[in-house]
DNA sequence: GCCAACGTTGGC
DNA sequence: GCCAACGTTGGC
C-alpha cells in the first residue's frame, strides 16, 4: 500500500504536467546516469548510481528492511525531474537511502533497483492521497521504481558531515546543490567516497 | 519565452 | 515552526 515517499513538489495542477514529450516515453535508458557511456558499455555493464530520499515518518529504512523480500515500490514521486531520472535507472542501478525532514537527514543505507519504471499505481488510485486525475492508466504521467534492500550502513552519514566535503571528494554532488530533487544521480566517485565514510568512526562536526 | 509570484521542500 | 532555496505556474 502506498506511502509516500519523499514529499515531491507539489500537487501538480490541472494542466501543469506534460511538457510536450516528457510523458510517454521513457526516455531512453541510461540517460538519466551520471556518466555516460560508451556504446559497447551501455547495455549491460557497470550499474549507475543514485540517491533517493524518504521521510522516515513515512517511510523509513527500516520500513524497508521489513517488507517482503525486503522489496518495495518506490511510488509517490511527483517531479518532473525526479521522474526523469528515475526513468533512467536500469535493474541493478545502486541507490542510497536517504533519510530527509528529520533530527539526523543523511544517508542511511543502500538498496538498488530491481524493477524498471512502471506507472506509479498511487497516482491511479482516487483513494490514495498521492491520486492524480491526469494521469491514466493508457497514458500514465508518474512512475515508480521497485527497489530492494542491499544492506543499512554501519552508521548514518549526516548531511552535515556530507557537506564539509562539498569542496573536496563530493564537490558537485546534487544533494549539497539541489536540495530538494527526491531522486538525484551520483557519481561513483561520490558513492565510493560515501560508503567509505559510512564505515569510519563518527566525527563531531566542528 | 521571460520572469515575478507562489507554493513546497527540507534543514535548522 | 521558521524561512531560504528553488521548482512551478501563469501573466505578459
Amino acid at each position: 500500500m502506498p506511502k509516500r515517499k519523499g514529499r515531491d513538489a507539489a500537487d501538480i495542477s490541472a494542466e501543469a504536467a506534460v511538457p510536450k514529450g516528457a510523458t510517454d516515453k521513457p526516455q531512453s535508458r541510461r540517460t538519466a546516469a551520471t556518466e555516460v557511456k560508451s556504446p559497447t558499455e551501455a547495455k549491460s555493464s557497470a550499474p549507475s548510481y543514485y540517491l533517493l530520499k524518504s521521510e522516515p515518518d513515512e517511510f523509513s529504512i527500516s520500513d524497508l528492511a521489513s517488507r517482503p523480500g525486503q522489496t518495495e515500490p518506490w511510488d509517490g514521486v511527483r517531479s518532473y525531474q525526479a521522474r526523469n531520472i528515475m526513468q533512467g535507472m536500469c535493474v541493478a542501478d545502486q541507490c542510497l537511502f536517504y533519510h530527509s525532514n528529520t533530527k539526523q537527514p543523511g544517508v542511511v543505507g543502500i538498496c538498488e533497483v530491481v524493477r524498471e519504471a512502471y506507472p506509479d499505481s498511487t497516482a491511479l488510485d482516487s483513494k490514495s492521497p498521492k491520486f492524480d486525475p491526469k494521469s491514466h492508466p493508457e497514458k500514465p504521467i508518474w512512475f515508480m521504481v521497485d527497489v530492494k534492500l542491499v544492506r543499512e550502513l554501519r552508521r548514518l552519514v549526516p548531511l552535515q558531515e556530507l557537506k564539509q566535503h562539498s569542496s573536496g571528494e563530493l564537490e558537485g554532488m546534487v544533494l549539497l546543490s539541489k536540495g530538494r530533487l527526491s531522486v538525484q544521480p551520483v557519481t561513483k566517485q561520490q558513492w565510493d567516497f560515501i560508503l567509505h565514510l559510512a564505515e569510519e568512526e563518527p566525527k563531531e562536526a566542528s
